[in-house]
DNA sequence: GGTAAAAATATCACATTCTGAGATTTTGGA
DNA sequence: TCCAAAATCTCAGAATGTGATATTTTTACC
């Protein structure tokens, strides 16, 4: 293993319960010698990914910053804005927007409805691959060897019943759950395209007793009608003909304050 | 500089404009060598912060991630929730939160008002650390020393002066500014304290009009007294008495796999 | 403001691991 | 199916990372 890829491990160490970290616990937790393990952590803290914070180590602004580029670019939350605040005006629900990359499907937006469900879909949240109506409108969308290989690496057992349900998924057009992810709740997840390949999905979320009593058809046809307007939008993909000749890149490099 | 180092910066790469970059644009760019390059990228897409994308690489879905560890964990945000909710509803301004992270001025939050300003005060946008009511509400309350030399590496000449307002900032207790950052806006801003030190800052932003024709005194006493319940809710900080006797290290060397 | 403990860095011999030019394989689009 | 571009492999040389201990800097408390 590189010694890039040892040092990044030490963001693996932060989670959901660990905000801070001592350099100690890092050092004995990743068993690394004390001076490399502050070498990596100094390094980090020097790109921005630490901060020292009390106590120990943080993770650092870098990240916020980093994060603040990939949603003002991202083109599916630029291409969905609108389309999405009409949904949740026109359904009532909550929405969400999970996005593929790799091999994980993130949440990348959460818009509250006008009644907030109490359900952590933050930006950011890791979902289930195989589980919840927004992961398999994603996955039914994949190309059979890809779902196949992804299965078999992240699912485990039964490939074959899995890939029935997925085919069902993906003549309807998109996927319903009851209660796979929250007790109680029901959740409409419909495919987003950039081209021809699933890039994610959006997602209505309401209780099991607003979908009983809710006019399931328009729900879903509204749902599909933005999933459409969003993969419409987000077309304008590489009309660019493929340059024959490689360009050469400015050789001036990215400006930044010094440290 | 460490080969870590030199991989990070391929990260620095990515910015406002850049979502997507080839590989040969980050070779070139950073003038390494064909395999070493795509080494870095493998290994940075191996850890989550690069993804493979459209026409090259982009920044990854672990940033997304970990960006959702800082912010369910951040004690600040944590504790001012409530506390900025009531701001904006009681003076009917947006709001925004800044925090000090090492050298860098972050914005963490900010909570549209009922007329939301269009301004990019977004999650993750850097601040400049000397300009706008935000900034001067946190370094005014700095060390003095800490000051001093966080201005002379990246503020430049004229320290005297700037430590004269500064001061005048701590002496009122908050940061007014007219103008700095957006042409017709007014901020102003409050310290946030973490035990002794600032951590961060809760600002009012109005447009100019609204600022003329607002009880300032009111809103000004307003923003000290959410800035202040912030900080109190931060405090209960660190009540655990240092161990006397550090522990020591489990004496087995270290075990490394080898290649 | 001064002091002691803890946190972080410096030192330096050694060898692991990184580097780079070119050839080769894999990918993905028509 | 094919082809071009993208990505990986190979391997010798050497730069760079590593770790035990000593030293400096920072922090927190009085």
């Amino acid at each position: 293993m590189s010694s890039l890829a040892r040092a990044l491990k030490v963001l693996d160490l932060f989670g959901e319960e660990t905000a801070v970290l001592g350099a100690d616990e890092i050092i004995a937790r990743l068993k690394y010698s004390r001076p490399t393990g502050y070498r990596y952590v100094r390094t980090l803290v020097g790109a921005g990914l630490l901060v020292r914070a009390r106590g120990g180590y943080a993770l650092g602004p870098r990240i916020i910053e980093l994060d603040w580029i990939i949603r003002t670019q991202d083109p599916v939350l630029l291409a969905s804005r609108q389309a999405v605040r009409g949904l949740v005006t026109a359904t009532g629900c909550d929405v969400t927007q999970m996005g593929l990359y790799g091999e994980r499907i993130v949440t990348i937006h959460h818009e509250l409805g006008p009644r907030p469900l109490a359900i952590g879909y933050d930006r950011g949240r890791t979902m289930p691959l195989f589980r919840g109506a927004p992961s398999k409108a994603i996955v039914a969308f994949l190309p059979r060897a890809r779902l196949e290989r992804l299965y078999r690496r992240h699912g485990g057992r039964g490939f074959a019943r899995f890939a029935e349900e997925m085919q069902a998924v993906r003549r309807a057009g998109y996927a319903v759950s009851f209660g796979e992810l929250d007790v109680g709740k029901v959740g409409i997840g419909a495919p987003v395209f950039h081209g021809a390949r699933v890039t994610g999905s959006v997602c209505l979320v309401l209780t099991r007793a607003q979908y009983d009593a809710a006019d399931r058809g328009a729900l879903v046809e509204r749902l599909l009608a933005s999933a459409a307007r969003i993969s419409e939008a987000l077309e304008p993909v590489a009309p660019e003909p493929r340059p024959r000749r490689r360009m050469t890149a400015s050789p001036r490099s990215t400006p930044r304050t010094p440290a």
